[in-house]
RNA sequence: CGCGGAGUGGAGCAGCCUGGUAGCUCGUCGGGCUCAUAACCCGAAGGUCGUUGGUUCAAAUCCAGCCUCCGCAACCA
C-alpha cells in the first residue's frame, strides 16, 4: 500500500520587491496545510517559488544599473529569507529563471503552437507609448496603462494567441463535474458570470515590447508572456516535459491544491486549466483563493508607509506568534485586518495567558506534587469525564475543520479546549487535594488529565505553530502526537519555562510606532533611489526626485498648450465614482468638455465659475462614454489628496500659460 | 438594471445551505481562587440579527424589494 499523495503549491512570488506580510499569508497558509497533511499521513510535495520575468523587473534592474538576472537573484533570495523566517517546509523552490523551467516552457509553447492552440495574429490593442507595451482591453486599468496609468492608443502588433474559446465548454463541464474545484465556492459564480458567460477571448501570450523573458524559440523577437511562463511552474517543478516527464511528475501531478490569492483566481481557474487541457494533462483538483491580509483596513503598500514584513515581526515576537496570528485571525472568505494592537492582544490572551500559562502551571504542579512523574488513571469524577469527552470532540472538530482549510475555526476549537483545561484546574483545585495524602490518586488523575490534554493541544497546534508544539512536547517529555486521549500513559516532565512571554502592550506599541516611522523613511529613500533612473514611470511625486528626471528641451515644453479656462458647468458623471464633467469657457467660441477624476475631492457646485488651467492640445479620450478634450491641472499632496490649480478671476479665459 | 461579498450586543467574528431558546473571543462591571506568566475561574449588564414586505404554526436563517459599506469591472485627459 502506497501512501496517498498530496501535491500543494502556492502562487509564486513576483520578484519586484520584498513580500510583505499580506503576501506571506499565502505561503504560511500553504505550509500549515502541508504540515497538516503530512501529519495525516499523506505523502506531501510542496512547491513554491518566484516569478522572475517581465517588463517591470527589466525596468527596476535598469534603474539600478544591474542586469535583470542580478536583480531577481537579490529579490528571490529575500523572498526565500522571509519564507524561511516563517519556518516554511517547502520541498522545492522554483525560480522561473531556472534553466529547466525555461527550457520546458519553451517546449510547451512550441507544442501548443504546433498543434494549433497558439496562433500568430495581429494584435489590435491598446498601446502605452511611454511603457512601450501592449495591453488587452481587459487588462487596461481605468482604460489606461495598468503600469503607469497613462493613456493608451490603438495600435497593432504581431503577437501570439492562445485559443481559449476552443476550450470554454470543456472548462464549464469540468466545473460542473468537480464541485470542489473552487474554494471558497463563491468564486465559481464570479468566474462564470464575469468571464465565461460573456465568452472567453483568446489570450495574448507573447510580447515583443521587452526582452526579459523566455524567448519564443522559433520567433525570437517575441518573449513568452507571464501566463504560460509563470503558471507552468507547477508542472515544470516536477519535471514535466512534453517529450516525456520525470517520475516525480508522474507521481504527484495533478495538483491537489493550488493556494493563491483571490486576485489571481481567474488565472488559475480559467487560463491554467485551459493550458493543461491543451497539453492533454490532468487538471488540478482544487484552487483555494484566499482573501487578503490588510493593514488597518487599508491595502498594504509602501507609498502608504504601512508595510509590515513577516520576518521583522518574527524577529520581535517569534515565528510562531506570526504564524498563529495569520492562521487564527484570517477569516476564511473575507479580508482580514492586521494591526499591531490586535496582534499583541491575540498574542497575550491566546498564547501567553490561555495556552502558555496552562502548560506552565500544569508542569509546575506536576513537579511540585509528583516530582516530575505522573501516570495514567481512569476518569475519576464528572469533571474529568467532561474534560475527556471534550478532548475527543475537539479532536473530531479540529480534523473536520482542517480538512476544509478552515484553519481559523480549527484554532478556535483548540483554544476553547485549552480554556476548558484551565477551567478544569479550578474545578478540581489540585492545591487543595495536595493538602491531604488521601487525595493522592485523585490528584494524580487530575495531573494526568491535564498533561494528556496538553499533549493533544500541542499535536493539534503543530501545523500552525511547529516550534511551540515542539517545546511543549519537550516539556511534557513525549513526542507522541496521536490524536486520542490516553495515547500516552506516563509522563516525566521537565522544568516549567514560559512558552510565550507576555507583551507589555503600550511599551511595545510605542516602540513599533517609532520603528515604523524609521522604516517608512528608509523605504522612501530606497524607493527614490530605485526609481530615479526609471523615472519615466513618473509615479513618484516626491520633490527630491526632480534632480534625476530626464531633461526636456524648451521645444518639448512648448508643445504643451496650457490655457486658462472658466468653469461654466460642472456635474458628476453618473455611474462613476471619480469623474466630474466640466463644461469650460476656454476663450474660444465653442465650449470645451473635459472629464476629470476629482469627484472625491470636489463637489461639482463649488467649482462653478472658477478659473483653472487646462492642457488644451491633449488628444481627446473617452471616459465613461464622454469625450474629454484636455486635462485639468492639479497638484497631488503626499497623502493623495488632489487640489486644483486655481487662478484669480481677473485672468480672462483662454490666457496662455508659460 | 455590470459581477460578487458584507451588514448580528462597545470591537472582531460564528450561526444562515439542512427555519424552532442568538453563540464565541476581546472589552466593561461584580465576585472567587492562589498551582501559574498581575495569569486562571465564575457571574452580570449589553443585540427588536441593515430596512420593508412575503412564505410559514414559527425567520438571523427561505423569497422579493430597498438602503449602506467593501472588492472587481467601467471610471482618476
Amino acid at each position: 500500500m502506497s501512501q496517498e499523495k498530496f501535491y500543494i503549491t502556492t502562487a509564486i512570488a513576483y520578484t519586484s520587491r520584498k513580500p510583505h506580510i499580506g503576501n506571506t499569508y499565502d505561503i504560511v497558509l500553504a505550509d500549515a496545510i502541508a504540515r497538516y497533511k503530512r501529519k495525516m499521513g499523506f505523502d506531501v510535495y510542496f512547491v513554491t517559488g518566484s516569478d522572475e520575468h517581465g517588463q517591470k523587473i527589466e525596468e527596476y534592474a535598469t534603474a539600478q544599473g544591474i542586469s535583470p538576472k542580478a536583480y531577481v537573484d537579490g529579490v528571490s533570495a529575500e523572498i526565500r529569507a522571509v519564507w524561511d523566517s516563517m519556518n516554511v517546509t517547502y520541498d522545492k523552490f522554483i525560480r522561473t529563471t531556472d534553466d529547466y523551467h525555461e527550457k520546458t516552457v519553451s517546449k510547451i509553447f512550441k507544442k501548443l503552437y504546433d498543434q494549433g492552440d497558439i496562433y500568430k495574429s495581429q494584435y489590435e490593442g491598446k498601446y502605452c507609448v511611454p511603457c512601450e507595451s501592449f495591453f488587452t482591453a481587459s487588462q487596461l486599468k481605468d482604460g489606461k496603462c495598468p503600469d503607469c496609468g497613462r493613456e493608451c492608443v490603438d495600435a497593432k502588433e504581431e503577437a501570439y494567441f492562445l485559443k481559449l474559446s476552443k476550450y470554454q465548454d470543456k472548462l464549464l463541464k469540468y466545473y460542473e463535474d468537480n464541485p470542489d474545484f473552487f474554494r471558497p465556492e463563491s468564486r465559481r459564480a464570479e468566474m462564470i458570470n464575469n468571464f465565461l458567460k460573456p465568452g472567453l477571448q483568446d489570450l495574448c501570450v507573447s510580447r515583443s515590447s521587452f526582452k526579459w523573458g523566455i524567448p519564443v524559440e522559433f520567433d525570437p523577437k517575441h518573449v513568452i508572456y507571464v501566463w504560460i511562463d509563470a503558471l507552468s511552474n507547477y508542472i515544470t517543478a516536477l519535471g514535466y516535459d512534453p517529450d516525456g516527464s520525470a517520475p516525480l511528475y508522474k507521481k504527484y501531478w495533478p495538483a491537489d491544491l493550488h493556494v493563491i490569492g483571490k486576485d489571481i483566481v481567474r488565472f488559475h481557474t480559467i487560463y491554467w486549466p485551459i493550458i493543461l487541457m491543451a497539453l492533454g494533462e490532468p487538471l488540478p483538483k482544487q484552487v483555494l483563493g484566499h482573501p487578503w491580509m490588510l493593514f488597518a483596513e487599508d491595502k498594504m503598500s509602501k507609498s502608504k508607509g504601512n508595510v509590515i514584513y513577516a520576518d521583522d515581526l518574527a524577529k520581535r515576537f517569534s515565528t510562531d506568534a506570526v504564524r498563529y496570528y495569520l492562521l487564527a485571525e484570517m477569516p476564511f472568505a473575507q479580508d482580514g485586518n492586521i494591526t499591531y494592537e490586535s496582534f499583541i492582544a491575540k498574542y497575550n490572551t491566546d498564547l501567553a495567558n490561555t495556552l502558555g500559562n496552562l502548560v506552565n502551571r500544569t508542569v509546575a504542579m506536576t513537579n511540585k506534587y509528583f516530582d516530575h512523574k505522573v501516570s495514567a488513571t481512569g476518569a475519576l469524577d464528572e469533571f474529568s469525564e467532561s474534560l475527556r469527552k471534550d478532548a475527543a470532540e475537539t479532536v473530531e472538530k479540529y480534523l473536520r475543520l482542517m480538512d476544509e482549510y478552515h484553519n481559523a475555526d480549527a484554532v478556535d476549537a483548540v483554544m476553547s479546549f485549552a480554556r476548558h483545561c484551565n477551567k478544569y484546574i479550578d474545578e478540581t483545585t489540585p492545591w487543595t487535594l495536595a493538602k491531604n495524602e488521601a487525595n493522592r490518586e485523585r490528584l494524580m488523575g487530575v495531573m494526568y488529565d491535564l498533561l494528556d490534554s496538553i499533549r493533544l493541544l500541542a499535536s493539534m497546534l503543530e501545523p500552525i505553530m511547529p516550534e511551540c508544539a515542539e517545546k511543549i512536547f519537550k516539556e511534557i517529555g513525549t513526542t507522541d502526537g496521536t490524536l486520542r486521549f490516553g495515547a500516552v500513559e506516563e509522563y516525566t516532565v521537565g522544568e516549567a519555562t514560559p512558552l510565550f512571554q507576555r507583551i507589555d502592550a503600550p511599551k511595545v506599541l510605542k516602540e513599533l510606532e517609532d520603528e515604523r516611522k524609521k522604516i517608512a523613511e528608509q523605504e522612501k529613500k530606497a524607493a527614490e533611489k530605485a526609481k530615479a533612473a526609471a523615472e519615466k514611470d513618473s509615479e513618484d511625486k516626491t520633490p527630491k526626485n526632480l534632480l534625476n528626471l530626464e531633461k526636456i528641451g524648451i521645444d518639448d515644453f512648448l508643445k504643451v498648450e496650457l490655457r486658462t479656462a472658466k468653469v461654466l458647468k460642472c456635474e458628476a458623471v453618473p455611474k462613476s465614482k471619480k469623474l466630474l464633467k466640466f463644461t469650460l469657457d476656454d476663450g474660444t467660441d465653442t465650449e470645451r468638455t473635459v472629464v476629470s477624476g476629482i469627484a472625491k475631492w470636489y463637489a461639482p457646485e463649488e467649482l462653478l465659475g472658477k478659473t483653472i488651467v487646462v492642457v488644451a492640445n491633449l488628444k481627446p479620450a473617452t471616459l465613461c462614454g464622454i469625450e474629454s478634450n484636455g486635462m485639468i491641472l492639479s497638484a497631488e499632496a503626499p497623502d493623495g489628496k488632489i487640489q486644483l490649480i486655481e487662478l484669480g478671476d481677473d485672468i480672462p479665459a483662454g490666457s496662455l500659460l508659460r
